[in-house]
DNA sequence: CGCGTCCTTGAGCTTGGTCAAGGTCTGTGG
DNA sequence: CCACAGACCTTGACCAAGCTCAAGGACGCG
């Protein structure tokens, strides 16, 4: 049993060995202490290092013309920021903190030995596709009502956290601000509010900036249509146990 | 030059050989021929082959249990469906065709050996990480009004579908109703209509089911607020001069 | 104690959804 | 060749979700 954020995560997706979580913890150090709401690496910019969330919270954004932020990404303990620093030149978005956290920075050297080692290769690419996965489903959720949109972004805290022990009966951190959330969700700060008192009537979700309680994460999870499948997790929190059909009438090829 | 749209799209990503080419150029038969409106992978599945589209044009989607599909990604010629098939078990989206369309099916085993090429390694993973990019570009675009998240989709197409010679002068194929539209933008085929009406009438965009004419690609992208950054295209089609910097009040780490 | 940041709530307006009706186009069978 | 059906497009009327503006309250920190 290891207490690295990264290694706990990347036992989700892949098999390693000792040796192998040897040399994942000989990333993870020295840390940096960053202050909550600070710039990382900024869109348009060209890091040499790779960055890691060791604690705390990070987010993807984007920001926009009028001056809104759009949050496309949380970044928990154990979760890179710009792990295609070789493949890719400039950034396009850019990387910042919410909460105060701890931030490793890994040469880009250090990335390529890594590679070396297939069962690494194998789990660094899981925790790719599942970013991927996530961002897919938040793109679903964000042509959904925003109370249910909210729901499920409280569920999918719960599983992510639940798998890395940063979560226990329901309840979990979260220190960001109304404001913060509505960069997630693509909506105002007002209605933010409105949402949060909505959820907090209806007994699904209580928030107070700093910490989520989920009194009832099934019923949570029935009404915003969550379902875990996209963070392929083993044993998610939450988790159905029949996929849906095919609902239209399209047929299939072949 | 080659008018194997697999090739000349990963060009764009990665310094290939002419043995890599000729590699690539081995995957892309036999093609099998899909109508449109088909399914190819549904959500849930465990496919063995990796699909790649050759011709026409594709989507991945997720379907929603009042019925409505959401569109969270098109798939061109070049395009892979699920690379990451060795990697990840079920499908959590589904692969259909919008268009007529020529696939191909790859044995998974085909795959691994390319993965002994670093050369093509590289541009897989360029590509991968562009379809990131993009997915991310329409997150953050579906926190906008409809107008300007569809001129945002057309921008793109443009600057795709130029970078592999399917668009010329602004123009270029791309036979999907309204209701496809709809279920990319997460907008109803109402306001679909009335949006696409608006923009043609502020001569914007013309587009009649089949093919969609650009008559001035700059003020679209201007109105789009369209930076083709996330495209990672060495000369991509309406691309800005600089990069917006910093509005918010935030300061930088360190 | 006073200020700044964040939360809360109400009022009015805009965007976009739903419902309904009719129009166009195309392929098919008589 | 025409009639018809089905799929898709178009438009108007109305309603609901969500935005902006505005004002005030709670809380924490120097």
């Amino acid at each position: 049993m290891t207490s690295n954020p990264l290694v706990s995560k990347l036992e989700h997706g892949a098999t390693l060995r000792d040796e192998d979580r040897a040399q994942l913890e000989k990333l993870c150090e020295p840390m940096v202490e960053v202050s909550a709401r600070k710039s990382i690496i900024e869109e348009g910019d060209e890091p040499d290092d790779v960055h890691l969330v060791m604690q705390g919270l990070g987010c993807r954004y984007n920001l926009l013309e009028n001056g809104n932020r759009s949050i496309t990404a949380l970044l928990f303990p154990g979760d890179f920021c710009n792990l295609h620093v070789a493949i890719l030149g400039q950034m396009d978005h850019g990387i910042a903190t919410l909460a105060p956290s701890h931030i490793v920075k890994i040469p880009r050297t250090t990335i390529e030995d890594l590679m070396n080692n297939p069962r690494i290769v194998r789990a660094l690419w899981w925790a790719t596709l599942v970013d991927e996965g996530t961002m897919r489903a938040w793109l679903v959720s964000a042509g959904r009502q925003a109370d249910r949109q909210m729901a499920h972004l409280f569920c999918e805290l719960l599983a992510r956290l639940e798998a890395v022990g940063l979560a226990t009966e329901g309840t979990f951190d979260f220190p960001v601000t109304q404001e913060d959330l509505g960069d997630m969700l693509g909506a105002s700060i007002v209605h933010v509010n409105k949402t949060l008192k909505a959820l907090r009537e209806k007994g699904l979700v209580l928030f107070d900036g700093k910490r989520v309680t989920l009194p009832d994460p099934t019923k949570l999870a029935e009404f915003a249509e969550f379902d875990p499948l996209y963070l392929h997790l083993e044993n998610a929190a939450l988790k159905k146990p029949s996929r849906p059909r095919r609902v239209s009438s399209g047929s299939r090829a072949e």
